[in-house]
DNA sequence: CCCTTGACTATCGAAGTTCGATATATCAGA
DNA sequence: TCTGATATATCGAACTTCGATAGTCAAGGG
């Protein structure tokens, strides 16, 4: 039983969601995840790399071995979303939108009384 | 300096995303997230209480001393947002709002093949 | 040529957070 | 009276995040 779909943590959450737009390597994955939030967010390469890993083995991304992958630097290691992950990724985006929808309704369309 | 707004734990923000819509009791709100995620999130006890404390010391929630607080079962115990509870509950749902909105946006207006 | 700086990956331990079980008490209804 | 939902509370184990640290490579300045 790998995982029934608890909530992501907030880490891994914020690296499926990068990763839905393609792939990306480490640490321009850190930019990127810092830039969705407009610097509010802010992952360190601890987090970083430690949930990239945990993220590999519960088969939500893996390591790239196409494109980019190879026409870039060697250093970098590239990862994408795996079908699992694009599906998490996706549920997750919906469950946040939802959220923020309920939450900012309550605020103009209050119970009115 | 308290606290430059790092992002708060999933558990805290929900709390207080929750409590937007008004004061609530304890157990209230522990239905109230659920209910705001499909019951997706579901918080226990243990996260529950332990948040709610740890809001209270940071001074983003209070208990209320006030209305609902007495017209109803003497059990319940009653929190609302301190004014800087609802500034970081606001800033949070906009930084929400942001990451669902862009990453949303790189789905449809992607680069298309 | 050396040295610094930024890109890049990687790991460790400490601190912080969440989970689930457990406990207790009240109230409504079968 | 027994059960299940309401309601609050606590503890320890498990998990996640943080910040420091480390090392390589490439580019630019002195």
């Amino acid at each position: 039983m790998t995982k029934t779909s608890k909530p992501l943590p907030a880490a891994s959450l914020h690296i499926v969601l990068a990763l839905l737009d393609g792939e990306l390597h480490g640490y321009a994955l850190m930019r990127r995840v810092g830039e969705l939030s407009d610097g509010a967010v802010k992952m360190g390469p601890g987090t970083l790399y430690g949930t990239l890993n945990r993220l590999v083995d519960d088969d939500l991304i893996v390591e790239t071995t196409g494109r980019a992958a190879h026409i870039d630097s060697e250093r970098r290691r590239y990862y994408e979303l795996t079908a699992n992950g694009r599906a998490l990724a996706l549920a997750e985006l919906a469950r946040l939108q939802t959220l923020v929808h309920r939450v900012a309704g309550h605020l103009t369309g209050g119970a009115p009384a």
